[in-house]
DNA sequence: TGTTGAGGAAATGTGATAAC
DNA sequence: GTTATCACATTTCCTCAACA
């Protein structure tokens, strides 16, 4: 925990930087304070992280498993979020209609966070904003925030209903929070890249409990114990989490997503710490994700570097989603065969769930 | 000593196009 | 008609140098 740059944003109600490390690290500390301790063990983990990061899709209200564009509707994966979205409402124990209140909790209370500042600033803002407009007085510059387009919509659509005509700064106002209302769904993004890291982190350090092991996020390759420096200059290669005990180190990739760009990177960071590596030990590479395409994990499952799987493991948060997700589908005839062997994979051990990694790490 | 602004890095999402 | 890939969009936070 120590190192992380704090500035000020430790008093409450003054968050600097809302969905930035300090924060982040002072609501899942808030979240894990409310919990009850019988409630963090290896076998809720995976509720933890759900209740924590995963969110409802807006645009068909089920939780997210996959791109919300082929998610829609009468699409393919629109069969298995549904799918999902039962799995998931059952075993946390709510109803279908109120998963969306029990799950999202990082990023609704950073939104709070960040909401609370726009208003502490607001002042500040508008009476900066209006030295910056003073020498155009008068000459009918654009109001910040005008959107005739937008306004056009609502008065057409509200047509007769609407009993008068608002005045420009109500209309000014509806935009903006619209145009925020929008935005906030993009600022997630920032959430479940680095927030998973340190959830993960948190999660295993709670579950394990263990004297002897020491876990970092994003900590520099040569800062971790018996890997060198690398060449002068070159920018050094940050681990997104590092699991450093007496008996082996292990260094984790997390993505709550992949893309196909991405997978490359993984050859090339694990190629990386190869060279690196000082101790003449060997070391773990380990990738944790919440992706559910079956062709994605089957790669990243089946990834050779020279003639060696180059993941010790391929953890997915609950394997067990996994299986309810792509229940007896399968429409197209490659899919259907990733998908089993995608299931073969969890069969054989070789992709397995968060809870079986962290019972691992904490028997051993 | 503290503040500010520019540029960089990192993340996921999306649309277009190529390949099968 | 579907899948993979590419290029780019969008957003935020962080770092560092310049400045008061």
């Amino acid at each position: 925990m120590a190192g992380s740059n704090n500035h000020k944003n430790t008093e409450a109600g003054s968050i600097k930087s809302a969905f930035g490390a300090a924060n982040r690290a002072r609501l899942i500390n808030a979240y894990f304070a409310q919990q009850s301790e019988e409630n963090i063990t290896p076998d809720q983990a995976w509720a933890h992280v759900y209740r924590l990061l995963l969110w409802v899709d807006q645009t068909t209200g089920l939780g997210h498993c996959y791109e919300s564009d082929k998610s829609q509707p009468g699409k393919r994966w629109y069969a298995r979020s549904l799918a999902f979205h039962d799995w998931l409402s059952t075993a946390l124990g709510v109803a279908p209609d109120e998963l969306a209140k029990q799950i999202d909790w990082l990023f609704l209370q950073a939104a709070e966070d960040l909401a609370a500042n726009v208003i502490r600033q607001a002042a500040n803002v508008t009476a900066k904003a209006e030295t910056q407009r003073k020498p155009y007085q008068g000459r009918g510059f654009p109001r910040p925030g005008e959107d005739p387009e937008l306004v056009t919509i609502v008065r057409e659509t509200l047509g007769r209903y609407l009993g008068s005509e608002p005045p420009p700064e109500v209309w000014d106002k509806l935009v903006q929070r619209v145009r925020q209302y929008l935005a906030l769904e993009n600022k997630r993004k920032n959430l479940v890249g680095e927030g998973f890291e340190d959830v993960l982190a948190q999660v295993l350090q709670r579950t394990c409990r263990r004297d002897d092991m020491e876990v970092f996020t994003r900590r520099a390759l040569h800062e971790l114990q018996g890997f060198n420096r690398m060449r002068a200059g070159d920018k050094p290669n940050k681990v997104d989490v590092s699991v450093i005990r007496p008996s082996m180190r292990t260094l984790v990739t997390a993505k709550w997503s992949v893309r196909a760009d991405r997978e490359k990177q993984f050859v090339t960071d694990f190629t990386d710490y190869v060279n690196a590596e000082s101790d003449r030990k060997p070391f773990e590479y380990i990738f944790v994700t919440n992706e559910f395409d079956p062709a994605r994990l089957m790669r990243a499952c089946e990834q050779l570097v020279g003639n060696a799987l180059m993941f010790k493991h391929v953890v997915h948060i609950s394997t067990d989603a996994i299986k309810a997700t792509y229940g007896l589908s399968g429409e197209g005839k490659d899919e259907a065969a990733s998908m089993q062997r995608v299931l073969k994979h969890i069969d054989e051990g070789r992709l397995i769930s968060l809870e079986q990694w962290l019972a691992g790490l904490k028997s051993e």
